[in-house]
DNA sequence: TACTAAACGAGACGGTACGTCGCGTCTTGGG
DNA sequence: CCCAAGACGCGACGTACCGTCTCGTTTAGTA
């Protein structure tokens, strides 16, 4: 079961039978990305699932132990991955980002429910942990790389603890989002990144 | 189904018929949160909740249109408030509601899947919108009150973004819960309070 | 509980409190018979019968002990009785009474299945079969009669089993009924008259 | 959905999919029976046969539409079959047969609403109608037999309505037990093959 | 070329929970 | 004491998914 193997082991020489159908793989994460977005988490069932992928439900299991591993490998596998952009100066390169996922957040539907669910899901199912921890570095890490920049290039102290500097930002657009599913934007986006560099800025 | 009108509609006075059992009201609800804590929302299932409140599956249908619903009302009836402590400045008062909430957290189980499920439910049932906010605003309430206080104080400018300020604070504590399981202690939590409070004061 | 007192117990004398209302008898009785024909004997409940009759449960149950008696009761008062005519001869008896049922029976909608519902409820639950014994004794009154007015005529043998003769003969015509759905008629009619009439005839 | 479906149609051959398992249908149809016969049609619950066949319900609706088709199949099924004895005349062959027929009565238990029951399902669901008709010849042939066998040896007149025949007979016999819940037996029982061998014989 | 073993689609399987319905009883306020 | 309204505990209903398990049928690599 994949769900977060991209390196994959290549270790075992002897295959013997049929070998796994690539194109199964595909069609099953296609349909079930598109099925989230049509019907949301809640009305997700795997038999929808595998009779859109035109594919038997033994199918599904072979490759993923739960609905949940699946969802979050379709959701990984089809995550639009932020593409930082280095505008010179930490000011841009924040305004840049929050402007950016702030379009991406407004564009894409259904989503909403997305993360909590599956955060509900590894709670209880600690094998989903790992795919999880893939989730949330594919979503900070942009804005990692982004803070470490700013160290580099001088525009924040040295001691900057980057960690929580992500967990500002990106909980308060978190936050917004999951309990008023509005999106930061304009003065408030504008303000968010005052206030985050300004938190950062060299105490006294 | 209530959800919310703690106002309540004293519309009709003409009540006919038996009226509801007000043992049964709280014997659902403290059911479904004792429950709740102990196998978690997942492992949650109305049965178990009717047998254990002595009550049948239709009488709690009749007050909530579905499990969710009764779920949010539990929580937000059974929560513990968090009673805000006025230790005279904002420092102080940040690290007490740090320091209370680290606490509690450490110490609920089974709770970390609840938010987001409820997120989840709300998401795909609009008619649970006013229950989530009523759970929202109970717990931002006494941050609300106690960056107020500290505008009136002057500790803070006049123009504090006091939601922002919410948003990042709170935003930060729940992503680091939600992702990683772990509760901002010690020096983390120091640091945060730091932040925050570097981010409000006045510019430049 | 009625379920058979026509003859009504005229007791008690002292009554106390608000009398029962005979209207409500009535309503209850006319609203379980007209739904009954209308929803047959298994889409029929007691709340609809109550709405029906603009009654609360609580009153039909304060008259009768279950559905199945008040159905029972129902269809005894509302069973248009067979009057027996005396044509002069057991055979033209017989052709007229066979004549007259076999008419009730083709007009009569959906009833096919209240017999075999009533004895159902009858062996369940051993109160109702005094109502059973009233509901087959209005059936086979009007055949007793007219076999023994024959042996008084000297017709039929005076050790004529009339129990038997009756058995036989409304038998015949139940089982088909309740088997094929159809009805004596023309000429099997007349060659069960036939039959049974030989049947009686004095041996040898 | 079987129900009558011996023959079987071998129509389409291409089986695909997991086959149905043929222990379950055994399973199912047995559980039904035994529990019919010990808690009667009333008492009779889906979440019982389920469980007594250890068997899930799901599996249960996969084959038969309802509880009363499965009821009617069961019955069809676990009949004991009358095996018609040739006792050389057509005297002895009722009389051996109304014999054996109140034994089995008399024996089994719990039953006398069974065919009520089943016809009024009947009549309210017209997919039922092949079952009954099924148990209806079921019941009926031994005594076609019986009749048309005496016909063949000259005992009854060329021209006897056999159908009208077996009414009288096995209405007589029905009526009797479905509204006194008794049994023809001993000198009823004689009368009773008297009678209708009377009504058979030659006329005139 | 045949053999073998795994993957495939279809769909049946045992479970568990769902939300609904009807029963017969109970509890209001009001005749 | 009756009544209309309607809530109540109970127990069964039939449905929906879950994740697993056969089936008969491809589809490779290996012999």
């Amino acid at each position: 079961m994949p769900a977060t193997d991209l390196p994959a082991a290549p270790a075992q020489p002897a295959k013997r039978g049929r070998p796994r159908s690539a194109e199964a793989d595909e069609a099953i994460l296609t349909a079930a990305l598109t099925l989230v977005t049509e019907v949301g988490i809640g009305g997700l069932s795997m038999d929808d699932i595998a009779s859109r992928a035109g594919v038997s439900k033994a199918t599904i299991y072979r490759r993923w132990e739960s609905k949940e591993a699946l969802i979050l490998d379709a959701l990984n596998s089809g995550l639009g991955r932020y593409e930082p952009v280095d505008t010179g100066s930490v000011l841009g390169d924040l305004r840049t980002y929050i402007g950016t996922i702030a379009e991406k957040l407004r564009n894409g539907a259904k989503t909403r429910d997305l993360i909590p669910h599956l955060i509900a899901a590894a709670t209880s199912n600690p094998a989903l942990e790992p795919a999880l921890d893939d989730y949330s570095r594919i979503r900070t890490q942009p804005l990692r790389e982004l803070f470490e920049r700013a160290v580099r290039r001088g525009e924040l102290p040295a001691d900057t603890d980057v960690t929580i500097a992500i967990e500002m930002f990106l909980g308060a657009m978190s936050h917004r989002r999951l309990f008023s599913d509005s999106v930061y934007d304009g003065a408030d986006a504008e303000r968010l990144v005052t206030y985050v560099l300004r938190a950062l800025s060299a105490g006294e």
